[in-house]
DNA sequence: GATAGTTTCATACAACTGTTTGAATTGCAA
DNA sequence: TTGCAATTCAAACAGTTGTATGAAACTATC
C-alpha cells in the first residue's frame, strides 16, 4: 500500500493515451512507456488490462452519476418532491455534456477519455454501461412524479431521446462543426444543454399521443 | 473474373460474422472458415481486411443513401420544389431506421451488420462515414427551401438531433427495451420513424430562438 | 541490522494477428 | 492438347499482443 505513485502514474498515462488515440491502438507497452514504469506493473496493480480500463471508466462515470443525482435531488427538494420536467432533464444531460464538452475542457484528459469511451465500444466498458439501468430508473421515477398520468412509455422515450441528443452531440461534435462550417457553436455548453433540454421537454409534452401514421404539421408555441 | 463465387462467399460470411460478434473479435481465419475458402483468398480478392470491411459498409450505406435521396426527391417534386419539413426528415431517418430495425429484419445480416457498424467504430468505416457530409448537405439544402428564413444553425441542429435520435435508437434498442421493460415497442418501426420525425419537427419549428439561459416550459399543440 | 512483505524489473512465453510466398490447380482460348 | 492466365492452397512470416515468472531492489518492523 506504499506505492500509489506507480499506480496513479499508470492511471494518468492510460487515461491520456486512450483519450488521445482511442482504445484500439494503445498497448500496455505504450502506457508503461508514458508512465515510466515497468511492463509488469499493470498486471501487478490492476490484474489485467481490462480491469485497468474498467477502473478508469468506473471512476469517471461514478462522478458523473453522483453529480446527476445531486442536481436531481436539489431540484426535487426545491419543488417539494416534484421537480419541473426541464430541471430533471437538465440534471440528466447537464453533467455529461459539461464533462465532455465545454471551454478549457480541451486539455482535460478525463473529458476526452469519456468521449472516447462513448465513441468506441470496448468490452469492459460495455459491461459497466449495462449496469447503468438502475441509475436511469431514478430519473424515470422523478419524471413520473413530475408528469403524473403520462404514459410510462412516453417517459422512457423522452429520456431515451434526451440521452440520444446528448451523447450524439458528444460523439459527433467534430462532424457537426464541420457540417455546419462552424455555425453551430460547440463551445457554449450551457446553450447546448438548454437546447437538448428544450427539445426533450417538447418531446415529452408536445402531443399526448404521438402522431400515428401521417404526422400532421406540428407547431409549438411558448407558453410562458 | 470467373470466380465470383469465392468473393461473394467471403462477403456473406464476413457480414454474418461481423453482424453476430462485432468487428472486435472476428479474425480473417474465422471468416474464411465460415466461407469455406482459403485464408489467402481475402487478400487476393480484396487486398486487405480493411478493404473487405470497407466494401461491405460502402455497399450497404450507398443503398441507404440512394433510398434517402429517392424519398427526398419524390417529396420535393410532389411539393413543387419545396417539401414539407416532416417529409424531408422522414426521408432522412426512414431508410436507416427501416433498414436496421423492424420486423423480420432480425434475420437480416445486412441490418445487423449496419447496427454493428453504428455501434463499434473501426477505422475503415470511420473513414467512409467522414465522407457522408456532402450527402447530408443535400438535406440541409432541402430544409432551407422548406423553412426559408430559418437560421442555418437551427437547421443544422435539427438535422443533428434527428440523426441523434435515429442512430441512438438503433444503437441502444436492447437497452431501451430492457429499461422500459418492453413498454417501448421497438418492433413498430413506422411508429418509431413518426416519433423521431415528430420530435425533430418540433425541434426545428418549436420556438424561434431556443431558450437561452432558463428555458421556459414549452407546450406544443397540433395545428391542423 | 536482520527479516518479512511489498514492489520493481528484465525477460520470456504463448498465442494470435494480417499478410506474403511460391507452388499447385483450375479454367479457358487458340 | 497446349499454353497462359486466373485462382486456390498450405505453409510460413514477421510482428504484436497481454500475461507470467523469478530474481532483484526496496521498505518498514522488530
Amino acid at each position: 500500500m506504499s506505492s500509489d505513485r506507480t499506480r496513479s502514474a499508470i492511471l494518468a498515462a492510460a487515461e491520456k493515451l486512450y483519450a488521445d488515440r482511442g482504445f484500439g491502438d494503445v498497448t500496455l507497452r505504450d502506457i508503461v512507456a508514458e508512465a515510466n514504469v515497468n511492463l509488469a506493473a499493470v498486471n501487478y496493480h490492476f490484474g489485467s488490462k481490462d480491469e485497468l480500463i474498467a477502473e478508469l471508466f468506473v471512476t469517471r462515470s461514478l462522478a458523473t452519476n453522483r453529480e446527476r443525482l445531486n442536481e436531481l435531488k436539489f431540484a426535487e427538494e426545491k419543488g417539494g418532491g416534484r421537480a419541473p420536467i426541464d430541471a430533471i432533464l437538465h440534471a440528466l444531460v447537464g453533467p455529461t455534456l459539461r464533462g465532455c464538452l465545454g471551454p478549457d475542457r480541451e486539455g482535460s484528459t478525463a473529458a476526452r477519455f469519456m468521449i472516447r469511451a462513448s465513441i468506441e465500444s470496448v468490452p469492459p466498458i460495455r459491461r459497466i454501461k449495462n449496469r447503468e439501468v438502475d441509475h436511469l430508473r431514478k430519473f424515470i421515477a422523478a419524471m413520473r412524479r413530475s408528469l403524473p398520468g403520462r404514459d410510462d412509455a412516453e417517459l422512457y422515450w423522452g429520456l431515451h431521446f434526451a440521452l440520444a441528443m446528448s451523447h450524439h452531440t458528444i460523439r459527433e461534435k467534430e462532424r457537426l462543426t464541420r457540417l455546419s462550417e462552424g455555425q453551430c457553436d460547440l463551445n457554449d455548453v450551457g446553450a447546448i444543454v438548454d437546447r437538448v433540454v428544450s427539445v426533450s421537454v417538447m418531446a415529452l409534452t408536445g402531443d399526448e399521443t404521438p402522431a400515428k401514421k401521417t404526422p400532421g404539421k406540428l407547431v409549438a408555441r411558448e407558453a410562458r
